[in-house]
DNA sequence: CTCCCCCTATGACATCTGTCATCGCCGGCC
DNA sequence: GGCCGGCGATGACAGATGTCATAGGGGGAG
């Protein structure tokens, strides 16, 4: 019995390669590819595959938006994230989506078929880097709405642009600020939104 | 006559894909494969391939730096760069590097091998949406100070710490930030090395 | 030689940011 | 009911940042 796959991914060269190598798998075959996040949607619903594996980042929708979405209209169809660079927030948002494999790209592809038969037969996957990172990065001491303002500040906007974006006072965003830069141990706002990157709080 | 390659790229599924991909066309033939910057100058030096392909972000020494030794040590060598996301200055370094070739890897194997073959017979190949963006984005408008000062402001120092690192006095720091920030058009440094970074300028 | 641009620096000023104290409101928990 | 934590806001203050004028030295172009 086969596994069916949908390969999502918007570098060609990496989704045709892999295509080809993961179609040497006999009991592997490569039903559907897709280069964004909406068409790897669209591509699921028409072909039915049994496992997605889903680049987390793609034009349109990234992997765990499309994860999300193909749980609630194909629960027959287990996901899986393949990822560059993971970071633990990316892993933990991942989980949430109901994502039941997260590899790098740094695995051989027959490690990657290993891995994609498993999450087929009901298992999870999880790399064991990635997941002592995610680990050690802990949860997030910021609330919500640290986040939010964090997250409106990471193109370097100034106060008041964020303020008007977040329909807050100035004064309200330069207090959330202060103290997500304080419990981040950060010296100013910029290196706390580099740090909360990193550490995949935002 | 075979063209021998070398593949360099620090996404073992990427690199393994490609490698059994044009490991399929009979006048190619992969002699050779590294996962950073080091490895892949010490591969080139052992196997003497006619074309190396290097992937620009690598650890140890990106692609650009890469093709630089290479050009030094193996003139007869040619390079070409593999990129996921092109920024037009990436493109314009490695043109100085003396690099034949810069595709994105949105293209398809099959256009990647015929590519090789035109680079091993000395012609040259820049994507061409890669070439536009380098074209439009146009010259640096920045002086040398200017980018270097913008650069050590990229993780959100504060300006005492970049003219430490710059050996500079601070007001100094301040006046080049302020003139670069003023000649990107930026409200603040911040959004003002954002923009150069996209354009590749730092 | 002179002009112009770059490098470096200083001082002054206005504004922005980071921090702190304090307040009221709401919702959950003991 | 009382306490606590998060949300939203204000006011005040110190320090950081952005801007401008100014100035001397050096190097390349005319």
């Amino acid at each position: 019995m086969t596994v069916r796959v949908l390969l999502a991914d918007d570098e060609h060269l990496i989704r045709g390669a892999l295509a080809a190598l993961l179609g040497l798998e006999d009991d592997l075959e490569v039903v559907a590819e897709a280069a964004s996040g909406p068409e790897a949607i669209a591509m699921a619903r028409a072909h039915r595959p049994d496992v997605a594996v889903l680049d987390l980042q793609m034009p349109g929708a990234d992997g765990v938006r499309v994860a999300t979405a193909l749980r609630a209209e194909l629960p027959g169809c287990q996901t899986m994230i393949v990822t560059g660079h993971g970071r633990p927030g990316h892993l933990k948002r991942a989980l949430a989506a109901g994502v039941r494999g997260f590899v790098p790209k740094t695995v051989s592809a027959q490690r990657l078929a290993e891995i994609i038969r498993a999450v087929h037969a009901g298992s999870r996957y999880v790399d064991p880097e990635l997941a002592a990172d995610a680990i050690s990065a802990g949860d997030s001491p910021l609330t919500a709405r640290e986040a939010e303002v964090l997250e409106l500040a990471a193109d370097g906007a100034p106060v008041a642009e964020i303020a008007r974006r977040a329909s807050l006072s100035p004064g309200t965003v330069r207090n959330y600020l202060s103290s997500a830069v304080s419990k981040l141990g950060a010296e100013n706002r910029h290196t706390a939104v580099r740090l909360a990157r990193e550490r995949g709080w935002v």
